[in-house]
DNA sequence: AATGAATGAGGTTTCATTCAT
DNA sequence: AATGAATGAAACCTCATTCAT
């Protein structure tokens, strides 16, 4: 036993195996919670589901902002993992543009929570998640350099996913297979094709 | 309209005038107080800045939401209005579409408020003022029927407003111009000579 | 009515009865509370015996702090009346310097929140209910001179007051007499007999 | 000592040492703590800078209470030893008298705690360190029987002792010297030149 | 024996809505 | 018809104490 312990963690007591399984079950009642009522919920229903008491939840996130931004993150890092994945998976350039956006609204359609926290992508740009997002498009700009119409920039693609997930937000309910007419749409504006010069911000 | 109340009323002690001027003091507080912090404020507040009483603020709006969709419909059909405006003064079709979106685009930059309401287009469809606003589209479609894509429609045209607009809200206050270019990208999308069917819905 | 009112308060609307009904309530039962247990009381307690709501307690007064404080000012200017009182209606300047203490101290007695406030004489030494208190003590000053041992001052006095006022919320209960051997002890070490200078600070 | 638990627990695992000094640790923590913040801290702000858990906190002091009496009663004892070793060192007997109080008091002025722990010198008369406080004055007393005036008790002068340290406290940050004139003041009612009898309880 | 995570009652405060004046 | 005081159910957060590791 002690063996193990100096292994796995050789400077800390213990990793605390019940504090752990506490912090993953009250992140995991937050996302379904927030999924569900938004960001308004009470902090006793998140305690509650999570099988805790409210001063374990307080322990782990002295805030309930805290704990929003907590959860918001790791949806949203997974999020974008999964986008990334997809355009990496996609064999031509184009394809890759094509599949990391359909990947990445398909995804907001399931988090509402990923859009709260997508907004803030523009107020707080060095955010974690973000970043990451910003260098998979990065990447996809590059490989499709010559398809897409000259002057686009990493911002005007990142803006145009915030921007259709919205969309996807709004009518995932009632009409859940329009938007993809909107990201063809706006996909097609972004071919080479198009030479008349963006303008300038 | 003012006679004909005065005909069937007329001895009622106090005259109408106070509560019409009580009634639109109240939304154009709630106007001001909404664009500022959004729908979470204190109700208070509102009463405060439109000089009147609690119960005066309630007597006219017996839920708080009433008073925010009222202040919300009134100024979404202003909205949209101050677009279609835009359309109509512009001389060819496709410059109609253009200046239609740019209108209304500025509008949502000034008018936080519009947003919110502009989200409940696809649960509420029949909500007046979409329906004003539907119609404003459905005239640029018809106009600019051969400049368009085939298979456009209405409805598409509808999403990428509220979807641009969402753009416009996040991207207003740090970056005011860069929804522009958006909106360049998405109506060449639209243009004609892309003649790919668009998904089925 | 309408002309007491006018009387009364020229400008504002109405003196609304019942709030002052309320406001008296609350600070009434505050000042129970207060006396059995110390600042330590939960809110909710004072409501329930002011008969008034949480919110209206927090209508009268935003913060506990702000509560307790009104409470004490009130009972301590009650207080300091008191002694003033006896002090004037003593014959004789000597009899007036005993009889305010006296008197101060059996309100000490009585009022342990007094004491609380009191205890901010020092650090907060123009909070309105000192200030009487100081007159008062520099008037029997005045009284007394010839009879008080050359250099006591005011503050002297004063400081002696708050002092005995400790001995005296201690000894209460157990032995309630006690102090006024203390205070003996300490108005003759004033007199004029003892002509050694006191220390400088 | 140490052999003798040896002998009666030969085969104990830990040695005692840890325990000895954890519990040194929290006290002395904990006096610390109470000098800064008063009795109302939180538990845990002890434990940590004793540099100890939770449950060794509660293992040696079952309740905060008992923590906070713990360390109360040394300082105390420590305080009555200083001021008793005063006295001791005085010359004549009205000079240990001065040096008593002196001593006792300017300690007051540095241990807030002392006083919180004094004030329980009338409702738990039996206190250990109060006896010994007690038999100091008493020893005073005997000395200084002829100087002090007639009818003079060990339960004045302790109530003296603690009255003034309430001045003390009180004083202590914004006029340090001030109490001494107090002092002065209550020492010299206690002569025997005043030969009026105190008032009977 | 030691650790610190967990507990949950209880604290202060806010705010949509009602109601006496 | 207008006023704003009253209401009280939550909301967020703290902390003395217990308990699994």
């Amino acid at each position: 036993m002690a063996v193990a312990e100096r292994e796995s963690a050789p400077r800390r007591r213990a990793p605390r195996v019940d504090a752990v399984r506490n912090r993953e079950a009250i992140i995991e009642a937050a996302a379904e919670v927030l999924a569900e009522q938004g960001t308004a919920v009470d902090v006793r229903e998140i305690a509650r589901r999570g099988g805790v008491g409210m001063g374990t939840l307080y322990r782990h996130f002295p805030k309930k902002e805290d704990l929003i931004h907590t959860v918001l993150r790791k949806e949203f890092l997974e999020w974008a993992e999964s986008a990334r994945q997809a355009a990496i998976d996609a064999e031509d350039p184009w394809m890759a543009l094509t599949d990391f956006y359909q990947q990445a609204l398909t995804g907001c359609a399931r988090h509402r929570a990923i859009m709260e926290n997508f907004a803030l992508t523009w107020s707080v740009p060095d955010l974690e998640g973000i970043q990451q997002l910003r260098m998979v498009i990065e990447e996809l700009c590059a490989r499709a350099t010559n398809l897409l119409r000259p002057g686009v920039t990493t911002d005007d693609l990142l803006l145009l996913l915030v921007s259709l997930g919205h969309a996807v937000e709004l009518t995932d309910e009632c009409r859940p297979r329009m938007w993809n007419r909107l990201l063809r749409i706006s996909l097609d504006g972004l071919r080479a094709e198009h030479r008349e010069p963006l303008p300038a911000e």
